[in-house]
DNA sequence: CCTTTTAATTAAACGCTGATTAATAAAAGG
DNA sequence: CCTTTTATTAATCAGCGTTTAATTAAAAGG
């Protein structure tokens, strides 16, 4: 009943925020609403419009945290003294660990449908980088001074995308049930033929 | 106004398969609903709940569609008397085409998202494996007799995984913007690394 | 201190969605 | 011809994102 600035436009966005992602726990991608949040924050769905251009900001905000929470991850996967082929490989299971864990999040973060003509903000993508350069960053390693930028780089894809699509398809349980043990196989083998092929 | 019987149980599935087709290829995931199925077949989404038991029903029929299609692109893909090589590429560039002249199909098949407790039909997952098939009988080749069918089982799969997280990841525009023809670069670069590392 | 202004918050409304239920109208059976 | 059956629709329900108008409390002005 319209008091006043209980909280400021930074703390609802952050009870928002926070809110939003508890829910996304607990109950999964259906469990996002604009009445929903609201209601677990103590207000009603019109004043996040207030802290948000609407629910596709704040869900970008949100796939943010993921992003970040990924980076960290990935770079914790990361051994300075260890051999590369090992960091890759902790770095690609440190990735599909992640997207285990946050399912909804990760979900939210990849699957998302965007309106009509969206691009995503430059911050996204930069922030998005930072992952794609822990890969990038042991793959130049592991190729050598010889290797061009842009092979590191096209490096670096390639097995981002190899990871992503195992998750993308297995994880979801999309192409087939596999038992964890061998799904664990699989990561193996790929990562396996894929640092052979990048070496070789 | 309750006419009755102008077409049949099987007539009504088939024309709501049609218009939901062509809603989708129109208007994308967004143009896909019960009301605009039925308006576009010239009924009322009522009748739909008479040939399917709900829409996610009635995506997973679609979905065969997209299935079988994809499995008739990489069987295309393939020249018998051609080098396994050469297949394993044509196969993996008929996946990334299907995928891109296929978009909201694409995405019905892979980012739907299924109510809780949702298990893929026998049926769907067989469907599945047939394109699967096309990609380990090729790999079948490549290793030759000393690789055991679990190594080529697991080698369609590495090579499929790969090929469906560069979609899922560039061809959505979800990583970041690339010009098609590095999109093609990519592409190449991680068949060659993965048929290097398959081979060695 | 009281009144007026301002703005945060909500309630209500709009146009959607998937799904269910009751009403309707046409065909089928006797 | 009348009754029963049933395909189809209209109406309804609960929910969605979003916008608008209505509140209501705090701040500002005198």
């Amino acid at each position: 009943m319209g008091r006043r600035s209980e909280h400021s436009i930074e703390e609802i966005r952050e009870m928002a925020l926070a809110s939003a992602q508890r829910l996304l726990t607990e109950q999964g991608l259906a469990g996002l609403s604009t009445r929903g949040i609201a209601k677990a924050m103590g207000y009603t769905s019109g004043t996040l419009y207030q802290a948000f251009r609407n629910l596709d900001d704040l869900v970008l905000q949100l796939n943010r945290r993921t992003i970040v929470g990924m980076a960290q991850a990935l770079g914790n996967a990361v051994t300075p003294a260890a051999p590369p082929n090992d960091n890759v490989r902790a770095i690609c299971k440190a990735y599909l660990t992640f997207g285990r864990e946050h399912r909804p999040q990760w979900e939210l973060l990849f699957q998302r449908q965007w309106p009509d003509g969206f691009v995503y903000p430059a911050w996204y993508v930069a922030e998005m980088g930072k992952s794609l350069m822990i890969f990038e960053h042991e793959l130049g390693r592991l190729l050598g001074a010889k290797a061009s930028p842009h092979q590191v780089s096209m490096a670096g894809r390639a097995v981002w995308c190899s990871m992503h699509g195992i998750h993308a398809l297995y994880a979801s349980g999309r192409l087939e049930r596999l038992g964890v043990s061998n799904l664990d196989e699989l990561i193996d083998f790929q990562i396996d033929a894929l640092l052979r092929g990048l070496a070789g």
